[in-house]
RNA sequence: GGGGCUGUAGCUCAGCUGGUUAGAGUGCCGGUCUGUCACACCGGAGGUCGCGGGUUCGAGCCCCGUCAGCCCCGCCA
């Protein structure tokens, strides 16, 4: 398969069943060593590595141009796959029981010296990621970051086939959409035609995938490009990729079944086996026990309320808060007085920097207790939090929304400095149980938690508490959650556009403006909308993941820098000031 | 928008308390070498110390500003 009228296989893909055969290559100068009298070329393609030979006996055309050759040329050769002497293998190259012996050798491609090295010295830590960036077409020759893509190939290949054996249909949405108000900020497009007007990138297919539903296309899916004008992350992109799915006449047990499939099928694909069904918590419990929406479930280790415990004992650092009605919440870490000073003290700084008062902490070692509050504590005070010989209680006290991301922070990173052995190497789960609503954090009013077009709990609407008590209503939304990353998350959606309207109008929208902005939408849902709901996959981040890669960057052939510019091409860039004019387009500086 | 880290040869880095001519490895150029696989050995070239300003007799090093990359908070319905 690899055949092409200029080639008859990979470099990488010789082995020694191909001995005695005449084959031709082509690819490009890893390495060249040149011993004088014979020069050996690691001949470099998309499938690895194979040592070219260019001896006495070569003719001497492929000789003079074999000691010319600089790194990274390419060059195109006709030769005879030679077994390589027995004390002449290299057993860590999968080619390594053969070698090339060209009678043609040609430079098809001469090359300038690189700015930047592909071919890297053991333990020489790589280009700065600015030039990597920028050397980009050199950066992806390297085999890392083309098994990154490759991989990323296959896992694209493989959720296509899942879904659609799930007989889902793969249809097109468009990328020219309508500005949201809601949400992230748009990429948005002028319109020359319409002066004055916008289109935006999508966000998300949302809308239209609903629309697709009420069309009763019954199982949609797509691999989406998704635009978003935020802030960047080592894990988020402004542009990114989600496989973004749908279906009808289901419930929360068929969406989830449906992504489960997908998941359980992509890690098969990188070589894992994992389980289903994923275990489930409810994300008041994902809060309570983990401080945060994404637990990293793969360890037990969890957040304890002392209110009641240590709230009697007089200390002072939790007395002034415990006034106020706050909790005292904890962490019981076993085999935790192995953190240093400096670990704990480390510890209490990054959870200042979360705004919190800070981290109290109790040592217990023997007879034995020390710590910022030790001397509050007696051993049965400790045991009865759970703190045995040789652990340490971490202790925050605040309101939750301070110490849930302290504790969750804290966690994570006790589990890394001990260096914690994990209970599984896959933790999966679904959070469900979703506030619909969360408080402003300016306005303390009510602003959506996910997206308006998601359903309120069954019991919570009967009951209610939409009026009575919007944060304490539930939504029919859940996320995916893997070793403490969100994967994704979906929703059951509104179809009673009166409820639709409900929404909007909570939302502070009045009714013409909520007609102007999702009217598409609320006429769909009243021709005749089936149940419906789906799940958007981020799947760059799967791929990451999978990857073992360390950044979004290095699953993506061309990434943003986080400061959204393109370095490789540069951009954004200056438009010309004819085109401006055409788009009616005046720039302000 | 806020905070932090980094910026010295093409690349990866070192550079002491502010003190003479800024170093190493690798790559590059030239040479020797018939079994290497990060070949080895000999020789050579290569610097706007990110940029601008300031302090100082003197700045790669200290101060202010700025740019770029990365990490975090806010933000990401």
């Amino acid at each position: 398969m690899s055949r092409t009228s200029r080639r008859t296989h990979r470099c990488g893909e010789l082995r020694a069943e191909y001995v005695g055969q005449r084959v031709r290559l082509g690819g490009w100068v890893h390495r060249r060593r040149d011993l004088g009298g014979i020069v050996f070329i690691d001949l470099r393609d998309r499938a690895g590595i194979v040592q070219v030979a260019v001896g006495p006996s070569a003719p001497e055309d492929v000789r003079r141009a074999a000691a010319g050759l600089s790194g990274e040329t390419v060059v195109e050769l006709e030769g005879e796959v030679v077994a390589r002497p027995g004390n002449m293998r290299n057993p860590e190259l999968a080619t390594g029981e053969v070698e090339v012996h060209p009678s043609k050798l040609v430079v098809v491609g001469p090359a300038v010296t690189p700015a930047i090295p592909v071919a890297r010295g053991k333990g020489e830590e790589l280009p700065a990621e600015e030039l990597r960036l920028k050397y980009r077409h050199l950066d992806l020759r390297r085999s890392e970051m083309q098994a990154n893509l490759i991989l990323r190939h296959r896992l694209l290949q493989r959720a296509r086939r899942t879904l659609a054996e799930l007989e889902f249909l793969e249809i097109e949405t468009p990328i020219l959409t309508k500005p949201t108000p809601e949400g992230a900020r748009d990429y948005v497009v002028p319109s020359r035609v319409h002066p004055g007007e916008f289109y935006a990138l999508p966000q998300s297919p949302q809308i239209y995938k609903q629309l697709l539903m009420v069309a009763g296309f019954d199982r949609y899916f797509q691999i989406a490009r998704c635009f978003r004008d935020e802030d960047l992350r080592n894990d988020r992109q402004p542009e990114f990729t989600q496989i973004d799915l749908e279906a009808s006449f289901i419930g929360v047990e068929d969406v989830l079944g449906f992504v489960e499939a997908v998941l359980v099928a992509l890690w098969d694909e990188a070589g894992q086996r994992v389980a289903r069904p994923f275990p489930r918590i409810t994300w008041r419990e994902a809060m309570e026990r983990y401080g945060t929406d994404k637990p990293d479930l793969r360890y037990e280790l969890a957040i304890a309320d002392w209110t009641a415990q240590v709230g009697p004992l007089g200390v002072p650092f939790f007395d002034s808060a415990l006034k106020n009605g706050a909790r005292v919440r904890g962490l019981a870490v076993k085999g935790g007085a192995a953190l240093s000073r400096k670990d704990v003290d480390q510890l209490a700084e990054t959870a200042k920097q979360l705004g919190g008062s800070g981290l109290a902490w109790v040592k217990r070692q023997g007879e034995q207790i020390s710590g910022s509050v030790g001397k509050h504590f007696t051993a049965a005070a400790l045991g009865a939090l759970g703190v045995g010989d040789g652990d340490v209680a971490l202790l925050a006290v605040g309101p939750d929304r301070l110490t849930s991301p302290v504790l969750d922070r804290v966690r994570r990173e006790v589990i890394r400095r001990l260096g914690a052995k994990p209970t599984a190497a896959h933790a999966f789960a679904w959070v469900v149980d979703f506030p619909l609503f969360e408080p402003d954090p300016e306005s303390g009013k009510p602003v959506f938690a996910h997206h308006p077009f998601t359903s309120p709990h069954p019991d919570d609407l009967a009951g209610g508490k939409l009026d009575s008590d919007p944060f304490a209503c539930r939504a029919l939304h859940y996320d995916a959650v893997y070793n403490g990353n969100e994967l994704g998350s979906g929703s059951i959606r509104i179809i009673d556009p009166a409820v639709q309207r409900r929404i909007f109008a909570l939302l502070g929208l009045a009714p013409a403006d909520a007609e102007a902005r999702f009217g598409f939408l609320l006429h769909g849902l009243q021709a005749g909308a089936p149940p419906h709901g789906g799940f958007a996959i981020g799947f760059d981040r799967v791929v990451m993941l999978l990857a073992d890669a360390g950044s979004l960057r290095d699953v993506i052939a061309f990434p943003k820098t986080t400061a959204a510019r393109a370095l490789f091409e540069g951009a954004p860039a200056p438009a010309n000031p004819a085109d401006l004019r055409a788009l009616h387009i005046k720039v302000e500086r």
